[in-house]
DNA sequence: ATTAAATATAGATATATATCTATATAGGGG
DNA sequence: CCCCTATATAGATATATATCTATATTTAAT
């Protein structure tokens, strides 16, 4: 399997759970720390702890250690190579996987 | 959790597979037979029955089914969609989840 | 040093899912 | 009607994951 199909496959893995989607949603004002994003949710702390730490794994999101607070931001650069990732797979491009349509018929 | 996440979060994580990616990587080149498809992967062909039940359940994939054959091709509305969804949850917009930054201390 | 607060980790559980083999269904051709 | 091909479904299995409770770690303040 290519690679980028992996690579991105994880990144929107990550991004493939309602709550984390809300995450990068409030993540789009600016850092917050994880007890104020905490706030928005009904689920608990290791609950919120476990989804930062995916979201970190795949490098969307990124942390700043502050005394106890963890402050947490979007890599914006890393989203917008998932947008630029996502718009290239659905147009068709000429190092388009295939090289002919099927009309007609198979094989 | 607002509906928008939870709906867009299904079509998210139909893309959060290799396979899926590749697939979607694949129409983009036009419609194309299940039979045809199938060449280009490794695994059986219930499994890409699945995978086709999956992105077609979210809406990013549909089928014209002529004769033996099932035509697949993307919706290009609710791609566009979702690359716009995508967009906006990374933006900082207005009507964004959080007023203001929590800069200089929590709570 | 003790305490309190923020976060992380461990372990458990329930659910989802990617894949397989085996079988069923459906449509076309002879 | 019978066979072949394309696709779907059923059932099994192994793995992943979202969540919880309980506990550990880290850091600051007193």
């Amino acid at each position: 399997m290519n690679q980028d199909y992996t690579a991105n496959a994880k990144i929107i893995k990550a991004l493939s759970d309602p709550s984390r989607l809300k995450i990068i949603d409030i993540l789009s004002c600016g850092e917050m720390c994880a007890c104020d994003i905490l706030e928005h949710f009904d689920f608990t702390q290791p609950t919120l702890s476990h989804h930062m730490k995916v979201l970190m794994g795949c490098g969307i999101v990124e942390c700043r250690k502050e005394g106890l607070w963890n402050y947490y931001s979007l890599n914006g650069t890393n989203c917008n190579k998932l947008i630029l990732f996502l718009m290239s797979l659905i147009t068709n491009t000429d190092d388009c996987i295939c090289k002919e349509k099927t009309k007609g018929g198979c094989k």
